[in-house]
DNA sequence: TAGATTGTTAATCGATTAACAATC
DNA sequence: TAGATTGTTAATCGATTAACAATC
């Protein structure tokens, strides 16, 4: 990367579909494209393709375009998929559920390496390959198991109080899935999704839609 | 709303947020709230959100704040959540009936009144009330039951067709699970939320963090 | 009246788009 | 060489932040 360059949050949230997209191209048996033929596939520009890909480097070639393999590589460096991380998941009622279903995390190299919940009747479970355990040992695994990332799909009222611990054990990131804030200290990275936003403005444009 | 200001994305993206925290703050018996307090519990600086709420109209009052509970109702108005929506959902794989199950529709104004799969084994159960159907009768039920929103969680080589058929069926929104650009008419609103996009970008900041 | 806080205008910051030189 | 397409700089556009007059 050029260093003295600021990535934008908006750069960064494009590389992944990119990556996606370049993925599907390579499949097709495709090996060189245009960021014009990109762009259009994503409908982006292929201006911001160009400029955002720009900031890490010179990954093109003046007149003839992307070779697709190579890029899927460094774009696949710069997001960090080309490590393992280990991902562990608080919380399996139906969405942690769905999440530890989820099969494109390995093809991301995102691992699933543990899985908690305080209902007794889901301790012992094998999802996905891994065993549900109870939140009591959760510091414990975490560290046995060198978690990176935390998913919290606990309720509401209950995600503060697992991010906390989450931190307090080391993990580095946490992917929440909880719709409130939840606060953590600078060196923690959080991701928050929160589906009431989508769902929200998709009535916020159909309202006018319909009566204007 | 001024009908001169033009109103951003990021606006209508907040907006949600404001809404579920004035609830809580209900909740706790506040009556009349600051936007220094507002802001200062969702994250956001107070002039964000005197600026976000100036472009719909005056809701508050200069040197009181906000009357929480008609806060709650202006921005419920400016989102549309004090009609009904009825939505359907496409696809019960696990994500599908994650969000089946979501107890937070409701309370938003989103009344779930349909249910679709191909898979045989599916069709007629109940899931949250509602009797899961097969695709083949999606048009006649859309109809029939008057669907605003199609929720699209069937794999992704599924999903431009059931697209192409909801906007068919006379369907105004779409908020689309599956991991790819679906193109649509532009008389329809759609919103695609991309997990692999959170979670990327969380893998990039881990890496820099780590390495830095 | 004095203190508090909104709504709005102006200034700044950041991101996208346009243009084009470099070069394959 | 001519055509194509990148990488980069400049221009535009949009969103946030700062400042402050209005007013409760």
């Amino acid at each position: 990367m050029k260093s003295h360059i600021v990535i934008s949050k908006a750069t960064i949230d494009r590389l992944p579909l990119y990556f996606r997209t370049l993925r599907h191209i390579q499949e097709e048996g495709i090996e060189i494209i245009s960021s014009e033929e990109l762009g259009r596939r994503i409908g982006v520009t292929p201006e911001q393709i160009r400029k955002d890909l720009a900031s890490f480097g010179e990954f093109g070639k003046k007149g003839v375009g992307y070779f697709v393999r190579e890029l899927i590589r460094n774009i696949g460096e710069i997001l960090g998929l080309h490590r393992n991380w280990n991902i562990a998941i608080i919380g399996i009622g139906h969405l942690g559920w769905a999440l530890a279903n989820y099969k494109n995390f390995s093809s991301l190299g995102f691992n699933l390496a543990a899985i908690f919940d305080v209902d007794l009747s889901k301790v012992g479970l094998t999802i996905n390959g891994v065993e549900v355990q109870h939140v009591n040992s959760l510091e414990e695994v975490l560290q046995q198991r060198q978690i990176h990332i935390g998913v919290i799909t606990v309720p509401a009222e209950q995600a503060q109080k697992v991010a906390d611990r989450l931190v307090e054990a080391g993990v580095k990131g946490i992917w929440n899935f909880a719709p409130l804030r939840i606060n953590v200290p600078g060196h923690v990275r959080i991701i928050s999704e929160d589906l009431s936003v989508g769902l929200s403005s998709l009535s916020y444009f159909l309202s006018r839609q319909l009566s204007d």
